[in-house]
Formats: structure tokens, C-alpha cells, sequence
DNA sequence: TTGTATGCGTTATCAG
DNA sequence: CTGATAACGCATACAA
């Protein structure tokens, strides 16, 4: 590989010039004609930077580390598709950890001490509390998503509250009196959003909420047999539900099968977030989807202005409405 | 962050002697003594080798480059866990490669070129062929998972053709005759591979198969529809077919149902590859169980034995049987 | 058995 | 406007 001394030596000049030029430092005014010459050169030698060399010098390793719970939900693919489409955009290679080891804060200190990566992109499982995630971070470079840090800056979430709603006011609109909520569990920032949009939508068509319609069990497959067990064991079960998560959704529709409750027959399903499995349930799932790729774009550049010393708030995604993916999940009532 | 000097003069030793000391070193028989001493230096100041120094240094990375088509597709999360999981044994980490880009071998070299990896994984599209992959490989230390690259060692393989054979049987058993197969395009070995061992058990069983009862199409979701009209529309269609991916075999339960064709009533359908999904759509899928976990970790073994100067051979995966995951796709008949 | 010194490729500081 | 040079932290060849 052509060096930085190969350069200068192709363009007859030093080494010191040459990656100034390179980097475009503006301290720097190098006559127009010999910017031309190392640039030439640079690109005929087919330059590249070394990485290691760089890191070393500049302690920094544009390198971001992504950790999140489960690789194999879908959700978090099309996460994932954001922050290395912003990653790329802007510059940083994305290191991704194995979550479910990386989540404790020895391993995360580790990387960075390392000098792996400059910072992290965490996010939290179902267990994770602002207190956890705050703890988890410790001093680190990081930007939490979906969730918050107690204590202290440095997040990004999706409109929940937003989405409840939006969730409730169209089983409301299809003519939906009594409503179930099946939620993730309470200790997660989202669920308590998701309920209270959800609440608010249902108080504004001037309908009641018993506590019995909202289950706060988990955002996963296993979690929606007992929440549907719960919510349809009241003396007025719903004639519909709005399902925190489309996993979760999966879930509730084979466990409906399983019990012989016809979806949407006897329960209308909606769930919050979509998937392309969504399409290939039976029947197809309606979903409120939410800009995922968006989110981990955000996550990033929230990173990247943390590490330039730019922290900034914490932020929500609140920009465009949640988008309704009307399938086959939800019948008309009355 | 301490460094090897701090820990050296913790230890009252020098700098050297705690490298080799650290690195365990079989060249330097250091005292038990002053082994100890410098350990304990070491433990107590925390000390970790700086990653940008060390790979600096000796030109190696101790990362790898994860390639792959579609984060979305649970069959890739799951051997991205046995990757994840090998490479921390093998005291590697992982760099995950958004895959459309990654895939021509500009965006390959470079990653190799600015010193960030030390050589890749490279897990194909339908598109790619054992030349395309050859060629995206170029001289690159490359490992391909699932396919093979023309004149060039470096792959690992589950046995495709036990699985085509196994799904077949499988079928036959179940009373099936006419049996049909939606296969990935010809130009994937794998599908080749599927194809004859399925023709394998259809010939053992004396049962033909007719050239229309196989389509050549490809492995993802929105093939399975032209590849099922095609082969429905035979003078005498099959009453059970197998798919060559669980993804495509989504597509083909909800094709079936857009046209009027009950699964399993009037086709059975037993997919090859198993993910979480198949559980989930209606009928259940049932499905060929391929190790897809154990197949990331037996590449990164390849990868590491080939970064180590100890190439070897292709892999092939057949040391134990794919296992059928049976559900409700399929019908006894007859 | 242990210490010293050099260089990996870059960036940044300081002269010229 | 440009060139020389000193680190960055580590591994290793060579001395002691």
C-alpha cells in the first residue's frame, strides 16, 4: 500500500504538506498548482489512509460500536440500515456487538479503552431501565435509543406517545368500543409513552380504560400468551387491541389461534411498529409503522456531535406522523 | 488509559519485558517472579493493550469484515451470532459491512487497504456467482459462506444437498407423488446442490419429476409468487412442494392464499432453512433445519487458520443430518 | 533473564 | 507557503 511518503516523493514534496493537503486543512493554503500535483499523485498511487496509523496519532477511530439486544429482529435490521447509511455518510465504520454480552458496562468500557471505537449506540432490552442504561454507559461516549439515561443527555426516541394514539384513534374510527392495550413492561419509557397516547385517544373519543384492558407483560413472542390471557379474561373483553410490538403481535395472533379466538372475527389487532413479516402473518397484521432508519440516522449524527463536543439535547423524532399499514387485522364494528 | 510504560514502571521493570511478559511469549522464559509482579502491575492498573498501536505495529487487525446481503433476513442473524460468538473466542471482533455497497470489490480492498480489517466473510446475493465472488474477492484473505469461489479455496457450505433430499423424503413419506420444487436461481451452487438431492430422493422413491415441476426463480419473498403460478399451472400440478429458503416459502403461503389454494389442503409446503418466522404464519411452516449458527462459526475458523497462513480446504458442513422441523404446511395424503 | 532502541504511518508543531 | 521532526503505544531485534 502506497504511503503518505510515496506520495510526497511522487509529488516532490513533504510528507507534512501532503496530508495537510489531503485533509483539507484550512490552516493551510497551499498554492492551488501544488494541491493539483499531490492530489494527482495521491490518486494515481491509489492512496489510502491507514487507519491504525491514524487512530494511534489522532486518538481517534471514527469507529462507532452498535449494541443491540437481538440480531434477529427485524426491527433492529432496519435500524441497523440507518446508522450504517449515516455512518458511511459520515465517515465512521460501525463495530457491532454481540448484545447480549456487551450490555454490562465492563465490556463496553473495554472497547473503548481499547481504543476500538469513539462511542456507542445502545439499545436496551425489555430489562433495561433509565437507571440501567445510565449505569451501563458509565462515562462513555453514548447515545441511547428509544429509552433514556437518568441523569444524563444523550438520546433518541420515536414519537411512542404519538404512536398509541394513532394506534387507538383507528380502532376507534373503525367503530372499536372497547379497547385493549398489550404493552411492554412498565419499567420501559416507550411502554408508559405508548399507554399514555393510547389513553389520551380513548379519553378524547370520551371512552373508559379499565385497568384490566392494558397489560404491561414484554415486547416479545413469549409475552403475548399470558397478556392475552389477562386481557380477554375480563367480564367485557375487548373487541380490540393495540399490541406494543409487532413481535408481540405474532405472538398474540398464533396464541390466538391456539385458544380458537378468530382474528378479527372476535379481536381486532393492531401493532405498534411494522415489519415485513407483518405481510405473512394470518391474517396480515396492520401496524403503525414508525421511521426506524430514520431513528438509527439520528442516533448516529447525535453520536457524532457528542464526539465533535456538540452534545445537544435529547431528541424525538416527532417530524412526521406515524404512518398507519392498514392489512387485515382489524374488522370494521358497528 | 495505562500504558505499557506505566504498568513497566509499576512493575519496576522495562517496557519490553512487560510486552513479551503480557503476550506470553515463549521466547522469554521471564522469573516467576517478575512475571507475577508485572501481571499484578498489569491487573491493577487495568491495563489494555491499545488496539491502534498494536495493529500499528504488527499489520494486524484482529477484525474481520462481516459481509452480507439483507440485515432483515433472520436466516443472516442467525449465523451472524455463531460469527459474533467464534470471533470472541478467537479474540476477534467484528466489522458488519452494509452488504448492497460492500459487495464490489472497491469498497472490499478498501476496507482491507486502510488497514481496518484483517479479511472478510462474504455471504453472497442470488445474483453472485462463484466467478462474481471470485472476482469480488480479488487477492484478498476471503472466506465465502454458502456458495464457492471459482479457482480459489476459501468457503464454507452446509450440506445443501442433504437438505434437498431430506425435504423431498420427508414429503414422499407423508404420501406426496407429484412434488414439486421452488428452487433459488440456477446459477447458485446451492441450488443446484437442492435440486439434486432432491431429484436424488424423488428417484430413490421411483417417482419422476418432471422439468416443469421445478422453477428456478430465486430465494426471496416476491419470487415465490411467479414460481408458484408457474408450477400450479401444470397439466397436473403437485400436491406438495418443496422451497428452497423459509422467506420465499412466507411469500408462497400468502400467494396461496391470494389465489384460493389451501395450504395444506390443496399443497403442502415444507421449506429449507428454519427461522423464528415460520411459527409464526398460518398454516406453521414447517421447515428443514440447516446449523446456519455453527456454519458462522466454522468460517471464521476458516478465516482465522487462513489469516494464520494455514489455508485448507473447502468446508463442508454435513457432519450431522438436517433436521425437520415439522409444523402444519404439511398433509398426509394418501 | 532483562533492558534499549528502532520503526510502524500519521498528524501537528515549529522553523524556514 | 512549505519542510523537518517529534510524538502516539507497541513489538521486536539486538545488546548486555
Amino acid at each position: 500500500m502506497a504511503r503518505l511518503v510515496d506520495v510526497a516523493a511522487a509529488a516532490g514534496v513533504s510528507v507534512g504538506l501532503v496530508s495537510r493537503v489531503l485533509n483539507g486543512d484550512p490552516a493551510t493554503r497551499a498554492t492551488e498548482e501544488t494541491r493539483q500535483r499531490v492530489q494527482r499523485a495521491a490518486d494515481r498511487l491509489g492512496y489510502r489512509p491507514n487507519h491504525a496509523a491514524r487512530a494511534l496519532r489522532s486518538a481517534r477511530t471514527y469507529t462507532i460500536g452498535l449494541v443491540v439486544p437481538d440480531l434477529t429482529n427485524a426491527l433492529f435490521a432496519e435500524l441497523m440500515r440507518g446508522v450504517e447509511e449515516a455512518s458511511a455518510r459520515l465517515g465512521y465504520t460501525v463495530l457491532l456487538g454481540r448484545s447480549e454480552a456487551l450490555t454490562d458496562q465492563a465490556r463496553i468500557s473495554r472497547l473503548l479503552d481499547d481504543g476500538r471505537v469513539d462511542g456507542f449506540l445502545l439499545q436496551g432490552r425489555d430489562a433495561d431501565t433509565t437507571e440501567s442504561l445510565a449505569a451501563v454507559a458509565g462515562t462513555a461516549p453514548v447515545v441511547v435509543i428509544n429509552s433514556r439515561m437518568r441523569h444524563r443527555r444523550g438520546s433518541v426516541m420515536l414519537d411512542d406517545q404519538a404512536a398509541g394514539r394513532v394506534a387507538a384513534e383507528f380502532l376507534i374510527q373503525r367503530g372499536h368500543r372497547r379497547i385493549g392495550l398489550i404493552n411492554g413492561p412498565r419499567s420501559l419509557l416507550t411502554a408508559r409513552l405508548r399507554a399514555a397516547g393510547f389513553r389520551s385517544a380513548m379519553r378524547d373519543a370520551g371512552l373508559p380504560v379499565s385497568p384490566k384492558a392494558i397489560t404491561w407483560v414484554g415486547y416479545t413472542v413469549p409475552d403475548a400468551a399470558p397478556a392475552l390471557e389477562s386481557i380477554m379474561s375480563a367480564a367485557h373483553p375487548p373487541s380490540a387491541v393495540v399490541v406494543g410490538n409487532v413481535n408481540a403481535a405474532m405472538g398474540v395472533l398464533t396464541e390466538a389461534r391456539r385458544i380458537g379466538l378468530s382474528v378479527p372475527g372476535e379481536l381486532s389487532v393492531i401493532a405498534i411498529h411494522d415489519a415485513w413479516t407483518a405481510a405473512h402473518t394470518w391474517p396480515p397484521l396492520s401496524t403503525v409503522k414508525l421511521p426506524l432508519d430514520r431513528l438509527g440516522e439520528q442516533a448516529v449524527e447525535a453520536l457524532h456531535r457528542r464526539l465533535e463536543g456538540r452534545p445537544g439535547e435529547d431528541q424525538l423524532l416527532d417530524d412526521v406522523a406515524p404512518e398507519v399499514i392498514v392489512r387485515e387485522s382489524v374488522a370494521d364494528r358497528g
